[in-house]
DNA sequence: ATTTTATATAAGAAAATTACTATATATTGG
DNA sequence: CCAATATATAGTAATTTTCTTATATAAAAT
């Protein structure tokens, strides 16, 4: 069932796994999921700046994990990727597994 | 099916999620998928130093993502946790969904 | 035309990450 | 006890990331 990745894949993939590595990125990801979310939208459900939710947007258009459609002076953003989708599945059904009892999210917390 | 992420568990998960936007460390836990491996195993596959394994094992265990068995002067790392196992998964059937150009892993490229 | 609203872009300081070199530890074999 | 092997740890320079402040753009409203 599991194929070897390629070298080019794991350098793309961890590319993209990166961006999820952050708290509010993964926040923004999870918000976006059910449906596109203007810019100011999103700035609010994070508490942040206007500035830092463009910059974390752009980051995240630049690799391709979110879209985005005009509309007057408003910006729709929505999840442009069907992998961005698998993992936050799979974030998801780990969070249920670990509230079950039945997963640990990790091991120790050593350090 | 989708139960929303708790604030705490966005936080926990980015942290694990981090580690694995990184090329090698990614590329050690596909190593370590079927089964446990030494540190010089883990290190020739990457061609790195030795110090900078040990790091970079170090550094995963430290997030619970892997464990070892001492065997001697051997360390057998493996991987710690299931999330990391579906995280993997996920991975690979979008290498598999790519190539066989089902989805694209990223949109654009640009920037 | 001017103001307002929504967002983007730029520039830089502070903090974190990365990978290197050097050294330490601990187990095994002679 | 001494050397060799396998791995860990420490210290650090270079790079990257993160977030802030300030400014720009562009559409809509007055």
């Amino acid at each position: 069932m599991n194929n070897a990745l390629s070298v080019e894949f794991i350098q793309q993939a961890s590319d993209v796994i990166k961006v999820l590595g952050h708290p509010q990125r993964l926040k923004i990801i999870e918000y976006l999921e059910k449906e596109e979310k203007s810019v100011s939208q999103i700035q609010e459900h994070l508490s942040v700046s206007q500035p830092l939710a463009s910059q974390y947007l752009r980051h995240m258009h630049s690799r391709g994990i979110v879209k985005y459609r005009q509309e007057g002076t408003t910006y729709f953003y929505s999840i442009a990727s069907e992998f961005i989708h698998k993992i936050l599945d799979c974030v998801s059904e780990c969070q249920q597994k670990v509230e079950s009892g039945e997963w640990e999210l990790a091991m120790f917390g050593t350090e």
